[in-house]
DNA sequence: TTACAAAAAGACCGATTGGTTTATTTTTAA
DNA sequence: TTAAAAATAAACCAATCGGTCTTTTTGTAA
């Protein structure tokens, strides 16, 4: 008979774990440290785990889940489609403050460590990031649809844009330890989405 | 007394692994990863570096240097600073052509991996990626002397511009298996990089 | 051709890896 | 109250990790 705790275990495991799989990496956490993070036992480990790459794979949608759920609430915020757009850069301009991006952003860490080694994880970012770019493209076509984008505007590029200049910068700022690369970059993203005013 | 052999054999360990260190990272390479690739013996390996790290800071070195060599000959190849910037989107839209950069980009993996948890390794990739702002930030204000290029141009905005889009398309593309990504950014660049046009 | 040092080979080291098992204790729900 | 479920600690496993050390092979200068 499956009972609450257990639930609440394995939910305890991937939350407390969730920091440090995206610091060190796949590869790079071991059992050992789950089990100095959770303070559980080894046991207790493989009890609600298979093993660690049921752990992993539950880390990285959690830690996406985090993050999509925050943009989510900011952009259901306003009705404005520019403005909804611009929660992108907004919230990177600030990720300091948001203690699950710290760590750095969960889709660039696992991307580059899974692409060619790890499949399952690799297909639950290709997930994600067909998820994100999906999202954006939506959003641009309803902001056409409303008349507040311009209406040659091609949603496709401008996601593509959108992702891959917030990846890119935020890589740097990590490796550097500063936000001026980031920051340089999130300005000229609002720049470019506020051009595409109607 | 140092010999003519050993240096071979230097360059030989680098060449041989550089392949695997930029697919596998700096933690998933193990020495016997090492010694099947190269074929040698691990006395030799350990005759020839002191450690993995020293193999790891060498095969990177390695890896950039020849990125940026090819990088230089073609810019160098045209006198038009606006060429001379295409030269970026041109040869990552043709990625898969360069064997070096199939494995993908030594900057993001090594970052990505490097930034929290190997310093020595996170400085060189701090210094690679300061080099190349510094070469696109350098083209453009030869480009606005020479009149080539828009007076109002900000050399640094777009040079972290630039990088930031290169390496967040190159993440989805490698991800992905495909390069739609990629070419959607790389064709946005070159009509950015045009629109520097004087 | 010999002598010697450099280079390569490979056995060996302790530590750590992910994972299993077992016996014991604690929680929980009926 | 009781029986099952969950968590505990600890022993144990084979495989692999980075790294050392000694032996053997090889290249070379006299």
């Amino acid at each position: 008979m499956k009972t609450q705790k257990s639930e609440n275990t394995k939910q305890l495991i991937i939350e407390k774990t969730s920091t440090v799989f995206n610091v060190k990496g796949y590869a790079g956490t071991s059992i050992n440290d789950v089990m100095s993070v959770t303070g559980l036992s080894k046991g207790c480990i493989y009890g609600n785990f298979e093993n660690k790459d049921e752990i992993a794979l539950s880390v990285f949608d959690y830690n996406f889940g985090k993050v999509t759920q925050h943009m989510k609430e900011r952009i259901l915020a306003t009705e404005d489609s520019i403005e909804r757009l611009l929660v992108y850069p907004h919230t990177y301009k600030n990720y300091f403050r948001y203690p699950y991006l710290q760590a750095g952003c969960p889709i660039l860490n696992t991307a580059t460590e899974a692409d060619d080694t790890h499949p399952s994880l690799q297909k639950r970012v290709q997930k994600a990031l067909d998820f994100w770019k999906t999202s954006i493209e939506n959003q641009i076509k309803r902001g056409i649809d409303r008349n507040e984008i311009k209406a040659d505007t091609d949603p496709t590029e401008i996601a593509v844009v959108m992702i891959s200049m917030i990846e890119g910068s935020f890589m740097q700022a990590k490796v550097n330890n500063h936000m001026t690369e980031l920051n340089i970059a999130m300005s000229f993203l609002e720049k470019m989405i506020r051009n595409l005013k109607a």
